[in-house]
Formats: C-alpha cells, sequence, structure tokens
DNA sequence: CGCGTACATGGCACTCAGTGCAGTATTTCG
DNA sequence: CGAAATACTGCACTGAGTGCCATGTACGCG
C-alpha cells in the first residue's frame, strides 16, 4: 500500500551535498546489480542486504516480498493514477481519461529507459516476477474500470463496459510500452502508446482520436445528451463491414469525427 | 507446462467406474476442505497431506506448488482451448472464434457450479490466490493473443489489434462469469457471457474488410429479416450509448449472435 | 544535564513452501 | 520367481517471510 512511503523520513540535518538514497535505494541498487549478473532466482535476500551492507530484517521493512525490490515505484504511480482520476471532472470524457491515466503509467517508465528496459528483461524471462507483473498490472487495470464504472452508472451494461474498456486500455498501452522496451527504449515511448490508445479510443470513445497522435487539449464538450428529440438516422448497405457503420454512427453521434488508423 | 498431465500413467485397462487419479483427487478434496474450514494460509501443506493420507512429497508430485491445488483443471482447459483455436480454418470469423474459445473456459467452469462458487469465493479473499489467478488467466488470454495475431499477420497493426481484442474478450467473459459466480451459480451463465461477449464482437467483430458482399458464415441461423432488402435504417437518439446503437445495428445488418436481453 | 520516549535498525529464531536424495513398496515383464 | 521400472515415503536442506527483542540514536521534556 504504501511502499514508497514507508521509507523513514530524510534526516533534517544536511549530510555532505547529496545523499539522498537511503537504504531503501541502496536496496535496489544492490537488488539489481546482483539480479542482472547473476540471475534473479539464484540470488536470495541475504546476497543483497550483504551487498547494501544491512541487516537482513531492514530489507523486509522497505519491501514486503523479494518481487517488490524489482518494481520500486508502482506503489507510487498507482497511487499518482487514482489521485488523477479521483480529480477528474464530469465533462471529462471517461475514454479520454483513462487513456490519459494509462500515459502516467508510461511517463514513469519513460523517466528511466535504462533502468525500465533491465526491468523488462528481468520480468521476461523470471516466471515468478512475471506472475508479480501481472497482479501490478491488474491493480492499474482495476483502477481504471473502478473509475469508468463511476462514469458509466446509470447505464445498462456500464460495469461490463468499464471493464472491456479497461481490459483493452491496458492491453493496447502494455502492446505498446513493450514494443518500446523491446526496441531498447530508443523510440518515441509517447507516440507509440498515443497511436495503440487512439486505436482504443476509436473503437470504445466517442470523441476524436487524431491518428497522429498530438491529442488537443481541449475536446470537451461531447454532452448534447439533453436534446431527446435529436434524432440520428444512419443508412446502411446490408453487407457492409460493421466498423464502417460504427464509424458512421459514431461521427453523426459524437461532436466529431473518429479517426481510426 | 504440464501441471495435470504430470498425473502418473493409470493403467489402461481399468476404465469401467470413475477412479482416474486417486491420490490427486484426494489431495483436492482434502485441500478444499481445510481452506473452506480454517481458510487457506491457516492451512498447511502437511495439513492437507495428513488429511489425504498421503506422503508430503506426494503432494508437490502431483501439484507444483500450494496454489495449484486450487485450479486442479485449468491446465487441461488451457490445452483444450489451444486445441480448439489451433483446429480453425481460415472460414471462421477471429473474433467469433476466440469468443468460442472462451466459451471453452465457462463450461469448465459450469460443470460444477458448487465447487466453482466455492473457489470464487476463496481467490477472492486469498491475496496469494488471486495473484496466482491472474497469472492462469493471463495465459487464456496469450493463448487468444497469439491465435490473434497469426490470424491478423500482415495488418498494419495487427498484433495491437490481437492484444486489445483478446484483452476485451477476457475481460468480457470474466465480468460474466464473476457476475454468475456471485449469484452462486444460479442465473444462466451460457446466456450471461453470450451477452458479454455479444458486446465485444459487436465492437470488433467483422474488423476485416471482405471485399465483395460475402460475410462471413457466423451464427448460420436463419436470417430473421429477410423482408428488408439492401438497405438498413438505424434511428437513435443523440447520446445513446454507442455499443447500444452498433448492437442494433449488428442485428439488423445480420443475424451475428448478439444476445438479446 | 540526565532521562524517558519513539523509532530505525540489527540479530535471532521460527514457520512453512519447495527441492534433492535415498530408501521402500508395488507393479510389470522376462 | 527375480529384475527393472515406477510410485510413494521420509529426511534433510534452502530460502522467503515473520515475530520478538536488543541496540543505537535522535528528539523532547523536566
Amino acid at each position: 500500500m504504501s511502499s514508497s512511503s514507508t521509507a523513514p523520513r530524510r534526516g533534517g540535518k544536511a549530510e555532505a551535498a547529496a545523499a539522498k538514497p537511503p537504504i531503501r535505494d541502496a536496496l535496489v541498487a544492490a537488488a539489481f546489480r546482483l539480479f542482472l549478473e547473476r540471475g534473479y532466482e539464484q540470488t536470495t535476500v541475504d546476497d543483497i542486504v550483504a551487498l547494501a551492507g544491512v541487516g537482513r530484517r531492514s530489507f523486509f521493512r522497505y519491501f514486503p516480498s523479494k518481487e517488490d525490490v524489482v518494481f520500486p515505484d508502482h506503489e507510487r504511480c498507482l497511487a499518482d493514477m487514482t489521485a488523477f482520476l479521483a480529480a477528474s471532472s464530469d465533462g471529462d470524457e471517461p475514454v479520454r481519461r483513462v487513456c490519459d491515466a494509462a500515459r502516467l503509467v508510461l511517463g514513469m517508465y519513460a523517466e528511466n529507459p535504462a533502468f525500465s528496459v533491465q526491468r523488462y528483461r528481468l520480468t521476461k524471462q523470471v516466471p515468478g516476477l512475471r506472475a508479480y507483473e501481472l497482479s501490478v498490472v491488474w491493480r492499474y487495470e482495476r483502477a481504471l474500470a473502478e473509475y469508468l464504472r463511476g462514469r458509466f452508472a446509470g447505464r445498462r451494461d456500464g460495469t461490463l463496459e468499464a471493464d472491456v474498456i479497461a481490459a483493452a486500455v491496458v492491453a493496447a498501452h502494455n502492446n505498446a510500452l513493450r514494443s518500446w522496451l523491446r526496441s531498447d527504449g530508443e523510440g518515441d515511448a509517447g507516440a507509440t502508446v498515443d497511436h495503440a490508445l487512439g486505436y482504443v479510443q476509436a473503437a470504445f470513445g466517442h470523441a476524436e482520436a487524431e491518428p497522429g497522435g498530438r491529442r488537443s487539449g481541449a475536446g470537451a464538450g461531447a454532452s448534447a445528451r439533453t436534446a431527446a428529440d435529436d434524432v440520428v438516422v444512419v443508412a446502411a448497405r446490408r453487407g457492409t463491414p460493421l466498423w464502417r457503420v460504427v464509424r458512421e454512427v459514431e461521427t453523426a453521434l459524437g461532436p466529431s469525427g473518429a479517426a481510426r488508423d
């Protein structure tokens, strides 16, 4: 719950100039050094604390489990995402909002490309870490889904929509993120994720999703649903691919066009 | 990759009654009895093997971990799903195919409603089991995604589409499954899942642009509305949830199996 | 200044999951 | 009946995670 906030308070005493990393950072550094040079399962917690120069008991005071040291900032990121979603207003388009929330996670990865790539290689080949990452991702997905459930409350299949859209957003985000990680963090992570999320927005969102990924900061004001007599009629030939009809309907119902691909 | 197939070979002869793996089933029964009456974490493997009357070492010969005993048939189900997907032909509509594959999983749950409900209550309140279930679900999702990636090979964003659709299918399936489990397995699981998967099919199905009027033979049921000719007209109020319009259009365009409620 | 408190840390011992190894029972085939 | 293969059991060991208590240190208060 508060893995990052579990860190003891910073000592007020100015210790030299920049002795920021308390014990927690030393543990992360030691752990990654050993994980990379001899493997995750071949490294025991005793090895880590020995290299970090702290007691074994302290490790579990900073990280509830050995796996947690591999994801040292996810708790903070999850808290950021929750706060971001809680700060939305009713004017926000829900799907766009969860897409933006997903971009927060990408931002965390993009902060330390080298670290993220190392961790990616690690989690890719250690089943235990992969399983742990799944539980982390699941919490992100639940946060998005819970937000959408709130926004979709009252709709007939609100929870179904919320769960499906949240899963789609997470899947698109992860697809782009992993593609970026596989390229050793060389490409433009933001553009890749924007493209992937644009696909989801085109499928589920009512607002515009520009193919280039540069999204306009505005975009609110999609609600014109008070006009009950405002009826849209769409005609299509039988045999038309459904996605074309969907696009037609979407452009007719929404304020602006939804461009896909 | 063969947790369930780890079971020792039974002599092929005596298959008259139903005693395929005696020890394995005894372990599952003993485990669930103890899990339900005193909790998962409060039950040790020694407790289970003592109640089952076997040696402790035998437990780990049948189940690679303590968590596996809670999901004794998922390996078989995953193998079934993989085989089902591998047996598809190019004529199958990909999205429909993965939806049908998801229904296989539901079938496994529906085989033993009481057992499934018990397990659901267990996994809901034990974080370790929830994490393990995530890894199981992840393997299903990967199987669906890999199949779709194969079918979408050549498309511009084939892997992205595949991942997103697989995630959406799994999310819809789980939404319906959990709703059914929450009702103690009373309702119609099949109808619930059909409804949820119909939503995903409406959003993603028929996405391949097939030139010419040849529509996929999905559903194969008699077209209910043969009276209408070439053109279908749909009217909707502005502000209607998009998925409802999509469903409307889909049912109007052809018998595609969207479940009515 | 001395003392008590609070807290971070270290060390120890313990439980339990999971594994390797060796011995024993049971089956199967010659 | 004997030999090999296989399933089962017991035992000892590693390592993660936890509870408990001792220690060191900073802070506050009289």
